[in-house]
Parts: C-alpha cells; structure tokens; sequence
DNA sequence: GCCAGCATTTTGACAGTGTCAAGATTGATT
DNA sequence: AATCAATCTTGACACTGTCAAAATGCTGGC
C-alpha cells in the first residue's frame, strides 16, 4: 500500500511532512490553471494552508520555485524524449515523432514551457544551478539528435549547429505564437508542425 | 525653430502639456534600459516629475500603457517594411532583406518586441482596440507579402497562410530565443537567418 | 525520561506595487 | 469675472515579496 504525496501529510499541523513536494505540486497546478503571473506566494500558502513564508525554507525566494518548476519540467521532457527514441519506428518516423512531440508538450503545458525556456527566468531573473545543468544536458541532447539526423542524410543542412538551431527556433517560435494567443487555434499546431517538417528534410517527401 | 516633444513642456508646472507623449517616451526608454518587468507607474511618474496617478488620464490602466508602447513598436516595423519595399532589388533579394529586417528590429528593441508579439500582452492582459487593428493590419501585409513571394515561384508551399505561419514562426523563434537569453551571442542572429534562408526557397541556391 | 539542539514553521514588519475615489489646480468659454 | 471642463494631486486600500526574530515540534545523547 504505497501512500501518493498528499497522503503523507503530517497530522500534528505543523511539520508538514513533505512541504516542498506539496509546494512544487499546488505551485504547478496553479499555473497551470491561472498563468504564471498571477501566483503569488501567499495565495500558495493559503492553498497548502501553511504561513506565508514557509516556503522560504527550501526556496531561496519565489524565482527558486520557479526554476525547482521548471527543472521537473525538464524532466519530464527528458523523459518523453527517451521515451520516443525506443520505439520501433524508421528515424524519419522518429524525426517526425520529435517535432510532434515537441508541440504537443509545449501546447499541453504552457505555463512549465514558458518556465523553462522563457524571459521569465533566462532573461530576468538568475537560474539556479539545478535548472542551469539539466536544461544544458537537454540543449545538448537534442543537438546531438540533430546532428545524427544530419550524419545520416536525414536533414538537409551542413552546419550541425546551425541547423539545430534552426529548426528548434522554428519549433519554438511556433509553439509560442499559440501560447501567447497570437495564433489562437492550438489544435491546429500538430498539423502546422507536420507541414513544416518537408522544409527540414533532404529528401522531401 | 521647431519644439522637440520635451522642450514643449509647460512651466506652470501643474498642467504639463504633452504628458502623454513624453510618459510614452520616458516608459519606453526605461523598459529599454531595465526590462518590461522591472517598469512601475510610480517609478515612471517619478521620472517625469508628475504625481503617481496623473498617467490614468491618458491610459485606463498600465496595461493600456504598454499596448500603446506596443503601438508605436507597429507602427515603426510597418514603416521598416514599406521602406525596403520600395527599394530596387530582385524579389530574391527583397525576401532576403525582409527577414534580415525581421531580426534586426527584434534584436534591437528586444523589449518592444516582446511588448508586440509576447505573452505580456496578448495572453495576459486584453489588448486595447488601437493595438489590436494595428496588429492585425501588419499580420495581414505580412501574409500578403509572403502570398506573393509564392505566386512568383519565389517561396516554396502550396499552402500559403500554412507558409507565412511557419515562416514568421522560425523568425519569431530564433528572435526570442536570443532576446530571451536562450541563444546568448545575438550578434549571429543575422548570421542564422540567412543560412535558414534557403529552406524556404523553392530554388536553394 | 529529560534536555539540548536542530529542523521546521510562524509572526511581525517593511517597502514596493496598481488602482480607485475624492479633492485641488489651471486654462478656456461665456 | 464667473463657470466649467480638463488636468493633475492626495489619501487610501489591498496585494505583493522578503527579511529578522520568535515559536514550535522532533531527535539524539545522557
């Protein structure tokens, strides 16, 4: 009988038990449901009925919440990343699940995408370390993806870095245009992405 | 002997004149100096010497502030577009200097950029009536341009809003990327988007 | 069993923010 | 010269992040 996150909340009401667990869960839920720019850290600890800096214990301040979000963003990309490279499929059914997958992520979790790849912590604020060593391995992942792709004669292009950098800004620049509500209609981002993917390959059919 | 906006300012030191353009100057170039974020009312009022409140006679509220920054930002790329309209080039050539323009004005007014095509505006808040047709007009000569560029075989797609969104996807992409601190050395912001040039072409070369 | 020390949480306080309502000041109109 | 509308200021409020100091409960050593 194993006990999920918030079964092991410490009665006595005042050790909590797993504080920083259950902050990182509300934390993410509200975003999610409100936007990144309407959290505020009170309005947390009310949810998660704890004082109005407790959270201060196992974050530096609200921007060490923030990047603590984001690197299990990170994560779980990560995750879906390898995921998608064990299946049986040829690597141009792999390239293409790639960029699919990549949308789908993006639009599925707007509020932890912008976390981990927007202003808010890369160009505002300072990212802690965590976030800063996870999200390189991952920068550096998927360029090594690209790169094979390129190897094989996959992807067009002769500059490896270049073209990663390409073709994750395409990716990237149309997974924003539907999160910020520039291109409104996001189930139309899988199609959009698929008829993009031509541009990117040698052969292109 | 022509006044400059600033130099119109009243000495009778309650009524200003021209408080809304010199707010409009003033904010703009703080959030260019600063960063969106870090702009206040108060700070700005300071600034220009007016009490807290006096920029809710011209503005219903900050965020009608920025969409009007964001405005002026339109209105200056839309120039910028029918500038190098005009000049003689080949269409290969004007495509060329479309995007290059694309990424010079992004990367040189990082912050109005953001302000025009970003979350800020468009997802958070509601967007003012003057910005929202502005925006719309510039959106729609964008895809007419790109509409063009592929009825003359310049362009490659067979899908022509498909196209203008993928294209002003990698643009926008690669943009924030740099902007957002993502891409570090934005000098090669030109450097990219001209080796990404070809992908869109139907000759590459 | 108890006490010291430690991890954890709370309370108090402060400066900063956007914004509303009400009042003060000025220039223009009659 | 009086009136009125445009323009600007003052006062007030709720909300924010964050620091310092205090309070609380757990845990190991005796």
């Amino acid at each position: 009988m194993t006990k999920t996150a918030t079964e092991i909340k410490n009665n006595s009401s005042y050790h909590h038990g797993n504080l920083r667990q259950t902050l990182l869960s509300a934390a993410t839920q509200m975003i999610a449901e409100n936007g990144i720019e309407s959290l505020s850290l009170r309005k947390l600890a009310d949810k998660v009925s704890v004082s109005r800096t407790a959270a201060y214990h196992y974050f530096d301040d609200k921007n060490g919440l923030l990047c603590a979000i984001a690197s299990d963003g990170f994560r779980q990309w990560q995750q879906l990343l390898k995921q998608s490279e064990q299946q049986n499929q040829t690597e141009r059914q792999k390239f293409e699940q790639y960029l699919v997958n990549y949308m789908v992520f993006a639009t599925h979790h707007p509020e932890e995408y912008e976390l981990m790849f927007g202003r808010c912590i890369w160009k505002q604020a300072q990212c802690t370390e965590e976030l800063q060593t996870i999200a390189h391995g991952t920068f550096q992942y998927q360029v090594r993806m690209m790169e094979y792709w390129q190897s094989i004669g996959l992807v067009a292009g002769d500059n490896p870095l270049r073209t990663a950098q390409i073709i994750w800004g395409t990716l990237h620049g149309i997974a924003k245009l539907f999160i910020d509500g520039v291109y409104v209609d996001d189930t139309r981002a899988e199609e959009i992405v698929k008829s993009a993917l031509p541009m990117f390959l040698v052969t292109k059919d």
